[in-house]
DNA sequence: TATTGTTATACTCTATAACTATA
DNA sequence: TATAGTTATAGAGTATAACAATA
């Protein structure tokens, strides 16, 4: 083990390193798919289970005005499904409908696939765990900001 | 070592946790300072020198427009130089001015001392090490996506 | 009054298309 | 004609402000 690396000069790589991949994912358009930001809260419906427009919000980081747009979306296409709270007139919880449930479970969104494959096709062994090992740090990481 | 980790399982993670990262840094607002693109075309410049538009947008993964348009906003508050191609009239060198320099080898922007905070606050040195390892390996992987 | 959620509006970052100047 | 770069315009994703409905 090499010894600790200076905080800043990790923040600087993985400021520069993130963005290429952001860029990069979302430069690859797929007529009819799904969104990063769809796919990230279709992700944590399934990994979550239901859960309030509010809270969904909260855990991805973003407004509950944004989220109210996302999920918009999601409805429209019938990807996730809205039960109201009967104690709570103001509240629904959302939930992943079948094909929503289909779609994240089998994994097969056209934008994972791509990543999965040019994983497969350019990375070791160790790299794929190194890099699986990464994604905790940074979603804690996330927190932190 | 654990045995290697699905492709598809590592595209999954990485997906999510790299989508949070960058909305946590961007939520993050800091007046006059330089915005999350901005920052990425400066320190291309401290680690590659001297380039061209064109050059910096095959980089940075974005089209010659849109980095026209981030250098302008740079060039506008004096943390770049243009120096015309003597050869060649249409081509200019974009280098970084003295404050430019300044800006990015001093590390000193709060976007980057703020992630440079938390992972000192919260992440172990080994922690460090992974993160720190973990970013090539990404830069890597937008090449291929 | 406070809370959940939506609608209205605007900003940032990116793209594509059309243009200018130079080669 | 071809290339480097810019300007014009549009779309995605986000934010804040104002509103409606319910508590």
């Amino acid at each position: 083990m090499a010894e600790a690396p200076d905080p800043g000069d990790v923040a600087h790589v993985l400021l520069s390193s993130i963005g290429l991949v952001v860029r990069s994912a979302r430069r690859s358009k797929f007529d009819g798919e799904v969104s990063l930001p769809e796919l990230s809260a279709l992700k944590r419906l399934e990994r979550g289970g239901p859960a309030t427009s509010a809270a969904l919000a909260k855990y991805e980081q973003i407004s509950p005005q944004s989220m109210s747009a996302t999920l918009g979306g999601l409805e429209t296409r019938g990807l996730i499904e809205r039960t109201p709270d009967p104690q709570d007139g103001r509240q629904s919880m959302i939930s992943l409908s079948e094909a929503g449930q289909q779609l994240v479970r089998t994994g097969r969104t056209k934008r994972t696939e791509l990543m999965a494959r040019a994983l497969a096709a350019h990375f070791t062994a160790a790299e794929l765990e190194q890099l699986f090992a990464a994604a905790p740090l940074l979603e804690r990481l996330a927190l932190y900001l």
